[in-house]
DNA sequence: AGGATCGTCTGTGTTGCACCAACTATTTAT
DNA sequence: ATAAATAGTTGGTGCAACACAGACGATCCT
């Protein structure tokens, strides 16, 4: 119960190490639990959890061209054409060559896929209150709010400024 | 742009509508963003996103039977097999028989095994670096807080109490 | 013109899973 | 004692999500 302590020395203070507070698995194991869920809640909407994923980037950042997404998605971007035809005859997005750059197509959530959307996150309580049980409301929504700033980072950049200070720490 | 308001009105009248506030895509596509990284970093200690997730369940709640992990892990107690065997051949994990009833094995992380796990998190730190770029330390803590007192449900239960004032809401 | 880039289409292969069936060891119920 | 239920294991099937590669048309930039 009372492991290790040493480890970090130095450092005095800090009662608790939070070395291994790392979110990763606790990320993945949350997301495939509500993951289940959402399948069989989506399905009558025709509609499938990665849908739902593109739809959400497409509406924090709409306007982007399929790469842009391919990126921030970090999918092949071959796949992202099968994902958008779905999305597109559903009428939920809708691709429009891009003025400047012909080549492009600038993909836009229009109001059936943001309806849809809210739709489909109303839908999704019932499976939230499973997975998220034990937070109350204030709690969801401080979640909620770290995730999306999180999901929200700038495209490309960022990487290799920080990341020294804590590299000693492990 | 400049929508911020919000942020920590400390909630008290709840202005805004949290109604389209769902965190489920989100948590798959930081999931899945995390777990790419993951991948590539995990590789060379032999280990796979998933066998992470269930090491940090059983350093949660050792000591339970397979099917109990497999219903914690919500996943098929037939691929929980494979993924033990996987484990325990690392020895990172031991089965024992249950001696209240022989008929079940009864799980736990060795000290391997959670030596193995505090590693790989440690190893991790970069890939989190990348993701979670975006929050602060002290906001990462909160959210390794959130989820994991979110996965620490009850394993069996709750679910029928609640889930009926917010229904309306909607 | 020539080369690079964006999107599209068509494959191929891998992987994580769910699901089914059968079997053993063990417990529990009759 | 016999039957039924349960925990784990093994093997097989099938599907869906991808990653990856090749070829193509359209378009941009020199």
């Amino acid at each position: 119960m009372f492991h290790s302590v040493g480890r970090l020395g130095h450092m005095s203070a800090l009662p608790l190490d939070p070395s291994e507070h790392r979110s990763g698995a606790l990320l993945d194991h949350l997301a495939r639990r509500m993951r289940l869920r959402a399948e069989s809640v989506l399905a009558p909407l025709g509609l499938r959890p990665r849908h739902l994923v593109a739809l959400t980037v497409l509406r924090a950042g709409g306007g982007i061209s399929q790469q842009a997404l391919a990126s921030t998605l970090e999918m092949d971007s071959t796949n992202i054409v099968g994902l958008l035809n779905d999305l597109e005859a559903k009428n939920l997005v809708e691709r429009r060559r891009s003025p400047q750059d012909r080549r492009r197509h600038v993909v836009e959530l229009t109001e059936d896929g943001a309806k849809s959307l809210k739709e489909a996150e109303c839908a999704l309580a019932g499976a939230e209150d499973e997975v998220l049980g034990a937070l109350g409301p204030a709690e969801r929504e401080t979640l909620y709010e770290l995730l999306r700033r999180a999901a929200t980072t700038t495209p490309v950049l960022c990487t290799e400024a920080i990341s020294e200070v804590d590299a000693d720490a492990c």
